[in-house]
DNA sequence: GCGACCGTTCGGTCCGCGCCGAACGACCGC
DNA sequence: GCGGTCGTTCGGCGCGGACCGAACGGTCGC
């Protein structure tokens, strides 16, 4: 199943993790390194600013944490990311992270209170009714989740046709994708044969736009009635 | 590129983040608050076991740090990821992190204690020196990195020549491969370009096996200096 | 061997943080 | 209004971490 459901000893690693980064100088050393190569400790010292010893202390934590390898050499000690894994980590802090530091942006239009139901996310389905259209196609095998990639099946086409929603490769995008919901932190579909899917049950008047709010979608009772028997689900 | 090349903000970012992921209290909470549904500050609490203050103190900080978004609703304050970037960013460090805490692995056969500096690998160069001439051909464009496929360009045959290695294509293999280096965390070059570099460089007494371990190979002073007229290489 | 250098360890200072209990303001239900 | 609940802020305690300079063991070059 795509979602996690985290358990203990995950917070208390990540905790861990955490800690060894959180301070800039080594977040600092941790940069230096990502670029593959080895740097003595005094290089790395120097390149952050601190005392040599201070350096010794930080690549020490570093070292215990799991994250950096020492090799000896001679009189040299070469500080290096411990592998493919820890690189991997980094990268995809570095690029995942940026939120910035929520420039205060509270009071705006005050969000409505509860979240939408069902809501168009860019051209495909999103909110709580995509989450679980996910999962159900999911759950029938109409969309395989690989380790890296995402699949329609044979047998997905044949129930999105069923459903009147034609699927047609493009070149510029996945066929399916997921797309993570902000709102339910899960995963809804995206892709081709999200974007198709949409467009069929609004077509279909399954699904009408809200006239004061275009990204807001109503169920309505035909829909209701057309998913439960077109894929089993039984919506509120 | 493949060295993204960090930048000092960057480094900053990390630190804060991760600073604020580093107290085990906030991590159980980011991990708990993972699941997508709001939680009030008493909950949290209970749930992390600590003092309703403590927790307040918690919130506060990961709300500084624009991890947590805050609704206020009545006399509760629900708090929840601050967007899908930062169930994101947790989603791919609890997936990425698990280095295991570095077991005990010191004991073992021991290493030559030195990882050596190059050293050959089957038929090719290895070691650092092997890393580095890769990446200088790479960033020469001399050996061109694709998304499948490396290929060894015309400037790259030139290059090759320059130094006295001569290039054929052969039937059994590619021309240029990548082999990843277990010591360095990084590509050396490989197949038939790979051995008949490493042939030249052994022909011209630029690399000399050890006696005591054939693998392992010393750079001479002529080496040195030919890397550098030919390749513009800095070598210690 | 003798210096020169590299890196770690040690002692010491200081700041910040995590934790709590108690007090305070905000809000709900009655 | 009045208690009860929720959450924050405030003192206060104690620990751990960050930093440095000085001292120590290893290794290289001569």
């Amino acid at each position: 199943m795509a979602t996690p459901g985290t358990r203990a000893g995950d917070a208390d690693r990540l905790s861990e993790v955490a800690a060894a980064l959180a301070a800039p100088v080594r977040a600092a050393i941790a940069c230096q390194l990502l670029s593959g190569t080895a740097h003595t400790g005094r290089e790395l010292a120097r390149h952050v600013g601190v005392a040599p010893s201070t350096a010794s202390e930080h690549l020490g934590r570093l070292l215990d944490a799991g994250l950096l390898t020492v090799e000896v050499q001679g009189r040299h000690r070469y500080y290096r990311l411990a592998d493919a894994d820890v690189a991997v980590l980094l990268e995809r802090m570095l690029t995942a992270l940026p939120d910035p530091p929520t420039t205060t942006a509270p009071p705006g239009p005050r969000l409505p209170a509860a979240m939408a139901f069902a809501r168009s996310c860019y051209d495909h389905l999103a909110g709580r009714l995509g989450v679980a259209l996910h999962d159900r196609l999911v759950e029938l095998d109409a969309v395989r989740v690989g380790p890296d990639a995402v699949t329609l099946t044979e047998g997905g086409v044949a129930v999105l046709g069923g459903m009147g929603v034609v699927v047609a490769r493009e070149r510029t995008r996945p066929l399916v994708r997921q797309c993570l919901d902000w709102s339910q932190r899960r995963h809804h579909l995206a892709g081709t044969a999200g974007a198709r899917l949409l467009d069929t049950l609004l077509e279909r008047r399954w699904l009408q736009r809200s006239a004061t709010r275009p990204r807001e979608l109503r169920l309505s009772r035909s829909g209701r009635e057309g998913l439960r028997a077109h894929l089993g689900i039984e919506l509120p």
